[in-house]
RNA sequence: GGCGGCGUAGCCAAGUGGUAAGGCAGAGCUCUGCAAAAGCUUUAUUCAUCGGUUCGAUUCCGAUCGCCGCCUCCA
């Protein structure tokens, strides 16, 4: 049984959608103001494995991830650079996508601009003011907070000492609020200034928050089953989603809750000022490969910290090496066509049961792992001690498949052909090496090495891989 | 100040009221012309410290120390 820790109860729960057999996800997507750095990767990295489990799981999914193309970031950068938001975040638009790919994520079902769903921003907006949620005051929209008593119910911070005694309780915000508070929906826009949208309410643009809100209900519905996000997302941003969402249907807004933790550089906040907010972009260009970043990233469960060090992304990197050669074997091993039976199909059912009910707990990445490794450990001793069936391979292989079809973090098979020169290569120094002729051999070894292919001598022979 | 999380081998870490997963690094072995690669084996009488509850705690409770986060439109 599937279970999640919820954050809007406070509890592991099991998983029951909504709708049998459906499920709907809402992730809170980037603002595309930058290239998104490792730690937003870790977030939208736990989104995917969210996704790719439930949809392991038989369900039907729905896994939406916004992309925020409008924010006060974006427009003062872009006013800084003199173009229009749009010249500034398609660039970082087309880019993030690379990178999601290059990191194994599968595209979102939908991925919505914030731009683009203003329409659905403004209804909700007059709704809330109908209904007494909002107020305009000097010409901008805010949300009346002591007008809806659940507020706080997700981030479940108290508001009453605060006030009192917070030192943190200052109002610095230049508009008139009814209360400290109250956040902006809509703010009022100049005629001349861009961007800027009309509204029956006046012409503005949109709050950050609302946009989340006019999203995730516009594609899936004004409940649906999961809204993921960030940790740091949950106050304030989850929180007032919730307010403007269930303040204007009266309906429940997401099910369930899922954050995902920070992730730490070397044990230290990831800042700017630290200079250590590196990109993915940023360490790919160290040399390191994006399946062993996937790795690190999910290798410790998303609702804890992750400390992110370059020497465990080495570590990953011989880790991952390791599960593309386990593969290779065994694929080498099938192609022998050996025949019978054998234990090691119980010990790959075991692995397949031991990796869902880690999953199942809460997605706990760390014991699925541990279960593909014991598999590996035990099956390449059974291998080199007498060999796989047809039958063994083919069960260890489909497991495989299984696991990469839900961590992604076997990567594509490699293509196994060689062109002729390396081919004749590798004959030579076979031949050289028969004769005892290793001066030959050696060289050619270093050759081939030049070339990006590596050879392993083996008792069967000698076997090659791209490197 | 308020709220929450964490502290487990050299490193990254999972986990449980009943005696410590997994990965990396290290060491040993197998293989080999040598090497590399690969594979196997091995590595915590102990889970920050001090008390308490219990037949029994790393796991529950309390205190202390240390680290991290949210409360400031930062994933």
């Amino acid at each position: 049984m599937l279970r999640f820790y919820n954050n809007l109860t406070g509890k592991l729960e099991d998983f029951e959608p909504l709708e049998e057999g459906k499920v709907s996800i809402y992730m809170c997507g980037p603002t595309v103001w930058n290239f998104a750095h490792i730690g937003n990767f870790r977030s939208f990295t736990f989104g995917d494995i969210l996704r790719r489990y439930i949809k392991f799981k038989g369900y039907d999914v729905t896994y939406v991830m916004n992309l925020t193309d409008v924010d006060d970031r974006i427009i003062d950068e872009s006013n800084k650079k003199g173009i229009s938001i749009q010249e500034m975040t398609e660039p970082f638009t087309v880019a993030f996508n690379e990178d999601m790919a290059t990191l194994g994520n599968i595209k979102p079902d939908i991925q919505p601009k914030a731009t683009e769903h203003i329409e659905e921003m403004i209804e909700i907006i007059q709704k809330l003011l109908d209904n007494g949620k909002a107020y305009e005051s000097d010409g901008s929209i805010y949300f009346r907070i002591s007008a809806f008593p659940d507020y706080g119910k997700l981030s479940k911070i108290s508001f009453e000492g605060n006030v009192e005694g917070g030192s943190q309780r200052v109002d610095t915000d230049k508009y008139d609020k009814e209360d400290a508070r109250d956040f902006a929906l809509w703010k009022l826009v100049g005629e001349d200034e861009n961007p800027g949208w009309d509204a029956p309410f006046g012409r503005g643009r949109p709050g950050w928050h609302i946009e989340c809100s006019a999203m995730s209900m516009k594609y899936l519905g004004e409940t649906f089953d999961i809204h993921a996000g960030g940790i740091d997302l949950q106050f304030p941003h989850h929180e007032n989603e919730i307010a403007q969402s269930e303040g204007s249907t009266g309906k429940l807004f997401s099910k369930y809750w899922l954050h995902g933790e920070f992730l730490k550089i070397d044990n230290e906040k990831m800042a700017k000022s630290l200079g250590n907010d590196y990109t993915l972009r940023d360490i790919i260009g160290r040399g390191f490969s994006p399946l062993a970043i996937r790795y690190l990233l999910i290798s410790i469960p998303y609702h804890r910290q992750l400390n992110f060090t370059f020497e465990g992304l080495k570590g990953a990197e011989t880790t991952i090496e390791r599960l593309q050669q386990f593969r290779r074997l065994v694929r080498e091993e099938k192609e022998k066509g050996r025949q019978g039976e054998g234990e090691v199909l119980s010990l790959v059912e075991k692995s397949l049961n031991e990796f869902e009910s880690a999953m199942d707990d809460n997605l706990n990445t760390s014991e699925a792992l541990a279960a593909i490794h014991n598999l590996v450990r035990e099956v390449n001793s059974t291998l080199t001690e007498k060999g796989l069936t047809v039958e063994e391979s083919d069960a260890v292989l489909n497991a495989v498949e299984t696991f990469n079809s839900v961590l992604g973090i076997f990567g594509e098979e490699q293509e196994e052909i060689l062109d002729e020169e390396i081919e004749k290569l590798i004959e030579e120094r076979q031949e050289a090496r028969h004769k005892r002729d290793f001066a030959r051999s050696d060289e050619i070894r270093d050759l081939l090495a030049e070339k990006g292919i590596i050879l392993e001598d083996t008792k069967e022979g000698v076997r090659w891989k791209r490197k």
